[in-house]
DNA sequence: GCGTTACCGAATACCGTGTTCGCTTAAATT
DNA sequence: AATTTAAGCGAACACGGTATTCGGTAACGC
């Protein structure tokens, strides 16, 4: 990719986090992205087809990294099916706790609609095989979507209080998901 | 209140859920309310200030129908505190279920946030109360907004899986939920 | 009946989105 | 270094939806 490609796109992801800080996605345009990162409106639409088209790609580009890493190198010992999923969340806040200055931003107004979304979709990945035995009278898919909405929401109620640490938050979301 | 305002309201009102019927709420504009409702553009906004405004007014009367309902009558002899939630999440269900027919037009897209906001917002004065005696390691706002997302999930949830009845959705979401 | 009030609808200002076009400038190729 | 290739620029424009204005009409309630 040329390098004039490559700062454009940075400059407009940059911009538009920078913005996010400030105020909520909904509010922003592209107007003021295009000033701030300091491009033509030619080359941000060049780049990306629509604001919701900028915010789904910093999506994606945050959660590739933080559902990507190898999820072995935080077990320690104990090597239960349990306690790997519990650590790997932990490591998930952890990663996400790195863009804590902006995710406020995108999750108050419609943006978040798109980023709960994104990250559903790969929580679904990350929880479907723990419930494949299917004994319970409750709906797979219900139980399913349970574990999704209490940490995806635990995920939104952190931004909100962001004083916790990925450890609290882990802690607090597992006290309250019964046994499954 | 002028029979004639009465009467555009009612039809403003009755337009806008017979759109929702066919199209997410994020996709009807103002115009085709109007359209349908067989009003002048001026007096649909004599009576509202936005299209957000509209579904606001909505939601705010199915709630005050839904939540305003006498708690007592449902109840058995059994006189537990959490019976009377129990039963009283039930027939709050009963009431949702009348306005299925519309509820996902709302749902989906961004209509959803003022819908879930309003819904939420009644539900933690259902909660809060339950919740007072805080004995848990975890912060109880979390609790709170841990119950109140299940069930408003819950509700959401049933919008896309409308052959369960009340009580089968009612079971679902206390089998979910870890005894407070 | 008569004053009040709501309703009408065309015209208009406004705002944000996304596209077009001719030109400039930087990068890659030889 | 010269040439080709591709990206960037920004003013102008078309579009769609929102919300307001205004002069005229008709329904309501007392």
């Amino acid at each position: 990719m040329d390098r004039r490609q490559r700062k454009s796109r940075q400059a407009i992801f940059r911009a538009f986090t920078e913005l996010l800080k400030k105020e909520s996605y909904g509010k922003i345009t592209v107007q003021q992205i295009i000033d701030l990162a300091d491009v033509g409106r030619t080359t941000f639409y060049t780049h990306f087809e629509t604001k919701d088209d900028v915010l789904r790609a910093l999506c994606e580009s945050i959660f590739s990294h933080v559902f990507s890493d190898d999820p072995g190198k935080e077990t320690t010992h104990d090597f239960s099916a349990e306690h790997s999923v519990q650590s790997r969340m932990t490591h998930i806040l952890y990663h996400l706790r790195e863009h804590m200055d902006y995710l406020p931003g995108i999750l108050t107004g419609d943006g978040g609609e798109i980023f709960m979304g994104s990250l559903r979709g790969h929580l679904a990945e990350l929880f479907a095989p723990a419930l494949e035995r299917g004994h319970s009278a409750v709906p797979a898919d219900y139980l399913l979507n349970h574990m999704i909405t209490d940490f995806s929401e635990t995920v939104r109620w952190w931004t909100r209080h962001a004083r916790y640490t990925p450890e609290e938050i882990s802690a607090f979301f597992w006290a309250a998901v019964p046994s499954v």
